[in-house]
DNA sequence: GCACCTCGAGTTCC
DNA sequence: CTCGAGGTGC
């Protein structure tokens, strides 16, 4: 993202002075260039420095720093030239306000200027209300005058355009270049459909519209991906990509690149006899055929411009396009003519900037951090910038693939983003910013030399997988401390005032090494271990009173601990952190079978015929069961009476998936496929008998599939593994209830997803409810929802159910259903 | 075998 | 919230 230069000498993005680091300086919060004190010299070097981020970026098309950084060394030398008047130089990038138009594109002379708008860098409320002071002082109204009114904009981050209609018909579009005269862009600019070739009702000789070419943000993902696939280079974000677009030299090129536009405002004009109002302009814009965005709005007063600038903020992460700010416009005409314009700035308007979603800044380091499953992530250490409204400090880079595309190296400068809720992320590397010193692309294993950081135990990395993992499992104290914190989660076992540092601090100082030890503690455990602690940070000793509390939260932890003794059992297994059994899968597991004794010894082959649990989650539970380690964990929490409060005969509908097809065919014996098993099933074969079909005598299959069994069966494990499928299918059959499947409920076979927050309960709730009636909860819109019950702030959920045209209920809506059975 | 739908897992900051 | 991958249905 380049500043426009051309438009917004004053575009700072009102970044408080974190500093930003400098090329081959690695160290944020000094200037780059020579010491602010001397101004001399740093003028001259801030020109130089200007000039040659101008060449990058409007000549060679290649930017080299984002706007917020341009911005801010224009802002020092513009500030150092208002002091010092005698600095101002010719050359001054101050005094051109932009750069060299491209050669191959023809100059053009805009018949009136396109001018920049002021910008207020005050991102608060505090802005708005500086803008219509300024304004009523000027236009010297009394405190007792009635508020103004002010057309309300976005402020796009785009390219602006002028478009130039006559009779009608667009004969050129310009760039804005240095204001006064732009590049013809027409060729390239008629490839967008949604700009008019002829406007609609409108004939006057001459009429130009301004606006802002952009592109949207999923047009700017899809184009992207393209890019990638296609090996050429993804730009960084929608603006750079825009602009990119409209300097296409091949204009079938800047066809394919999915471009936008919105009018905001006119430029010459003879011939029309214009509304009175810069609103009526636009809405008379809109009527001839051209698109003016739907966000905008007549304010009145300070407080109308403090209210719509709120309420930008609040849907500036679900408009589908960048927004830097908005603009604030007086909008009589008539007035605006009154308050004229200050140098080269109208005092009628003014942009109102948000607090900028990317920044530059320096990686100290890349850290490798140890996941709960012993995944390894890189993590790039940064110096803390302030963006998005939070101050940075880490961003993943989430595995060695990624931090390689990226080349993400120590000591490099980069790009970091962060939109709304969205977390941080690494744009990319300011490439032209990195040091002489930096280090090497990374290597995970070489960094790591192939040992985990915490418990230095080999990794590793599967063919075809995108991770290293550490192979210390619970024998690495990250994991263990992490399967702890699991374990303990509200979602799972539940234990409230657990949390990871005294789970830190439990582990490291030896109270606690499995989940089972949790249950075994003491009292006296715990306020030794709160000591012991507090010594080794060097805390100073108790006072009484510091006892008493220490003494309250050990009771209170206990008191928890104790409290979680009795979970369902779904939450139970789901706690035991099997991989990839989340909540769904224990649900699963628990709702057909039953009871923990059956899950914790069921072989691969019966829980592949349940429902949604293939061969990967199938076994994954199998071998963490088959894990001794595991069992005796088992034990020791029953011996602790730690038990599921809610065990029960196994599930009526596991009668049919326990027919003797389906589980030979979960046996998964090569060449055994599941119609070859129908058909023996039909035949009679059966497990407990498996030898006589693998016997020469019999001609249940065909000869090679025989001889493929009785290989199969020649292996020690998987005839222990026929046996105890036949076991427990004896035992699970002798508890299965009598009769068919209970009655179903209301809501049986019905879909609904939950998002936004519900006036009256909880989501956690309203899922309890739905799932009582029958229903099914999911995560994700799909054609196959049934319902979406969206409550307040509703966010991407909703609009893909309007997209697919999925009902939407509400609450009250939700409890009708409900209540209807 | 492919496309779609879910689920699991990881992640940042206050 | 998003990405990747597992599972299922066509």
């Amino acid at each position: 993202m380049q500043p426009d230069l051309f438009s917004s000498p004053e575009d700072a993005a009102g970044v408080p002075a974190a500093g930003s680091p400098a090329a081959g300086t690695p160290a944020a919060g000094t200037p780059p260039g020579p010491d602010p004190g001397n101004w001399q010299e740093r003028a001259a070097w801030l020109k130089a420095e200007l000039n040659r981020h101008n060449h990058a970026y409007y000549v060679l098309d290649n930017p080299s720093i984002p706007d917020a950084e341009y911005d801010k060394l224009f802002r020092e030398l513009a500030t150092l030239e208002q002091t010092h008047p005698d600095l101002i130089t010719p050359d001054s990038p101050t005094q051109r306000v932009g750069g060299k138009p491209l050669p191959q594109f023809a100059p053009v002379r805009h018949a009136l200027p396109m001018l920049s708008i002021r910008t207020e860098t005050d991102t608060t409320a505090g802005g708005a209300l500086a803008f219509d002071a300024r304004v009523r002082r000027e236009l010297e109204l009394g405190p007792d005058a009635p508020p103004l009114q002010y057309a309300a904009e976005l402020k796009f981050d785009g390219l602006a355009l002028n478009l130039r209609y006559e009779n009608g018909v667009l004969v050129q579009a310009a760039t804005r270049g240095d204001g006064a005269t732009g590049e013809d862009v027409t060729q390239n600019i008629r490839t967008i459909r949604q700009i008019p070739l002829r406007l609609k009702g409108c004939d006057a000789p001459v009429l130009e519209v301004r606006g802002e070419v952009y592109m949207r943000r999923d047009a700017f993902e899809r184009m992207n991906e393209r890019q990638r696939e296609k090996g050429e280079k993804a730009f960084v974000n929608p603006r750079n990509a825009a602009a990119g677009a409209v300097r296409q030299l091949d204009s079938s090129i800047t066809a394919q690149r999915p471009l936008s536009f919105f009018a905001y405002g006119l430029g010459a004009v003879q011939g029309w006899d214009a509304p009175d109002s810069h609103s009526g302009t636009l809405d008379a814009l809109a009527a001839m055929g051209l698109p003016v965005s739907e966000e905008r709005r007549v304010a009145v007063g300070a407080a109308g411009l403090v209210e719509f600038h709120a309420h930008v903020a609040a849907i500036r992460d679900t408009l589908p396009f960048d927004i830097d700010g908005v603009v604030y416009k007086v909008n009589s005409y008539a007035l605006q003519r009154r308050l004229g314009f200050v140098s080269r700035e109208p005092r009628w308007a003014v942009a109102h900037k948000y607090p900028a979603q990317e920044q530059m800044t320096v990686v100290r380091d890349i850290d490798v951090q140890v996941g709960r499953t012993g995944k390894l992530t890189p993590v790039a250490k940064l110096e803390p910038v302030f963006v998005g409204g939070v101050t940075v400090t880490n961003a993943t880079l989430h595995n060695e693939d990624e931090t390689r595309r990226k080349d993400v190296r120590v000591g490099d400068t980069v790009i970091v983003r962060r939109a709304g809720d969205v977390i941080p992320e690494v744009v990319g590397v300011v490439l032209e910013r990195r040091p002489q010193d930096a280090g090497q692309p990374f290597d995970m294993f070489q960094r790591l030399q192939g040992k985990c950081p915490v418990c230095g135990s080999h990794i590793d990395r599967e063919q075809g997988e995108a991770d290293w993992r550490c192979t210390g499992g619970l024998v690495c104290a990250a994991q263990r401390k992490q399967a702890i914190a699991h374990f303990a989660g509200r979602r799972m076992m539940d234990i409230e005032g657990l949390g990871d540092r005294y789970i830190e601090n439990l582990v490291d100082l030896g109270y606690v090494h499995s989940i089972a030890d949790l249950y075994r503690l003491t009292l006296d455990d715990l306020l030794e271990m709160k000591r012991r602690a507090d010594e080794r940070d060097g805390i100073t000793p108790e006072t009484v009173q510091k006892g008493k509390i220490a003494t309250k939260w050990a009771e209170n932890l206990l008191a928890a601990i104790g409290a979680s003794k009795n979970p369902p059992l779904e939450r139970l297994l789901f706690a035991l952190g099997i991989r990839h059994v989340g909540e769904t899968t224990a649900k699963t597991l628990a709702d057909w079978l039953g009871r923990l004794d059956h899950i914790r010894h069921a072989p691969a082959a019966l829980l592949r015929v349940l429902p949604d649990i293939g061969d990967t989650v199938a076994e994954a539970i199998a071998e963490f069961f088959a894990e001794e380690r595991n069992q005796q964990a088992l034990d020791k929490l029953l011996a602790a009476n730690v038990k599921p409060r809610d065990e029960r005969a196994p599930n009526a509908k596991l009668r049919d998936k326990l027919a003797q097809a389906s589980l030979l065919a979960a046996l998964r014996i090569p060449k055994f496929t599941e119609t070859r098993c129908r058909q023996a099933a039909e035949k009679g074969a059966v497990i407990a008998a498996l030898d006589e079909l693998a016997r020469s005598d019999t001609i249940v299959v065909p000869n090679n599939v025989r001889e493929s069994i009785a290989a199969w069966l020649a292996e020690d494990r998987h005839r222990r593994q026929v046996d105890a499928l036949e076991r427990m299918r004896a035992t699970l059959l002798a508890e299965l209830p009598e009769g068919g499947a209970a009655d179903e409920g209301r809501l049986a076979g019905k879909t609904f997803v939950l998002t936004g927050t519900l006036p009256n309960m909880t989501r956690d709730e309203a899922q309890a409810r739905i799932e009582a009636a029958g229903g099914k909860v999911s995560g994700s819109v799909s054609k196959k929802t049934t319902y979406v019950v969206a409550g307040e702030e509703a966010g991407s959920k909703l609009t893909k159910a309007q997209e697919l045209g999925v009902p939407v209920i509400d609450e009250a809506g939700l409890l009708r259903l409900l209540e209807e059975q």
